[in-house]
DNA sequence: GCCATTACGCTACGACCCGTAGCGAAAGGC
DNA sequence: GCCTTTCGCTACGGGTCGTAGCGTAATGGC
């Protein structure tokens, strides 16, 4: 229980910042040249410039390190108000889309998912370094979107959220099974026949 | 190039159709017990009764045994007439969840598409077996659809292809989103309500 | 019935990776 | 200067992989 919950006890050498951001760097690189699979501990080890021991000081097991690794990856998101929700939405999912097409992301984001389904830490950390920051887009795009009156004001709180919980089910899901599964490009023409879909049945759903 | 393409020279003995039975019926209840990072092929030979080797003198690994032990599970995903779109989407969507809800789909569909995106006839092999009979519920569905006179007629096949494309990545998405990432139930309420933005998108486009 | 062919079970093996232990040295706080 | 923690390094047991080699079993062709 001597975690570092509150930055107890500083005492003692303090942990390289510069191995901490070489480790991760390492591992989006060996991501890129030989995929999740063949990932191994010591190869990013050798590549980083430190010794093995040092990552187990640092991450758990392999997976909590990959998403460490691809969890900045995330951060690159962003939903500049472009005027209109149609236009927000379009230029989202094209970021999304682009950084799903990035090799490292491509083969780690669906293997650390895959083994979340029996690691709850696991699941927890990718919720709180990757999936919060993608739904935070799209309630900040729905927020955005009500203020210009595109979207009725809806008065039901759980309402609210369950279609905000739908909408980053279906856009995420459609893209990554878009990007990963069919293997078809994310590009301008899909992007637009997803939005108007999606524009049409709120609008659609807002009417009833 | 002694392939058995066309049941070329049935001379030798002949595979046990039961050891191949038993092989997959072993993998599942390994990917059940362990999940699929803890599947090893020694466990699964001793499970299934059989050797080791003849696992390996059918499958070149892990990564398509899981696959063909998967497959034939999206055998059981119906497509009844219920007599409207809507109807004949929630139904299909339920299965789907329920399917993917059960721990061997769970732990294993997301690691082998994650490991396809490295490896092109792993991928060709999902989609034989696995991606290309959901879609064809995509297809039947439209058409009756259009058949019953709920959709339009479109006369650009190009156009057709591309909305069929986007409803396959867009329903399958969103499912597996909901039931893997957000680990969310996938129960009649979201069904309903992503049914509704499905049809009413569909609508709003096609009077467009 | 015999033979060629192929699959089977079994054992053993080298190669690889995992995750940990133990060491002396380095770098901070007090 | 002492204490604490991290660092790099080496070594190790345990586990899995995928293959090779063997003798045996089961089928079709002749």
């Amino acid at each position: 229980m001597c975690s570092r919950t509150r930055s107890r006890t500083r005492t003692g050498r303090p942990r390289s910042a510069e191995a901490g951001t070489a480790i991760l760097e390492a591992t989006r690189a060996v991501l890129v040249e030989l995929g999740w699979s063949k990932l191994t501990m010591g190869d990013v080890a050798t590549r980083a410039g430190v010794a093995k021991t040092t990552l187990y000081r640092r991450w758990a097991n392999k997976n909590e390190l990959v998403v460490d690794a691809v969890a900045v990856l995330f951060d690159e998101l962003e939903l500049p108000d472009l005027g209109s929700l149609q236009a927000d939405i379009e230029n989202v999912v094209l970021q999304f889309g682009a950084l799903l097409e990035r090799p490292e992301t491509k083969t780690a984001l669906m293997a650390v998912v895959a083994e979340s389904t029996r690691d709850e830490p696991l699941r927890e950390r990718i919720r709180a370094s990757i999936v919060d920051r993608q739904k935070r887009l799209v309630l900040e795009g729905r927020q955005r979107a009500q203020d210009r009156g595109e979207l009725p004001q809806k008065r039901d709180p759980e309402t609210v959220a369950a279609i905000d919980d739908l909408i980053f089910d279906v856009v995420a899901g459609a893209v990554v099974h878009r990007a990963l599964v069919s293997a078809e490009p994310v590009d301008e023409a899909w992007v637009r026949r997803l939005t108007a879909l999606l524009l049409g049945g709120l609008t659609a759903a807002a009417e009833q």
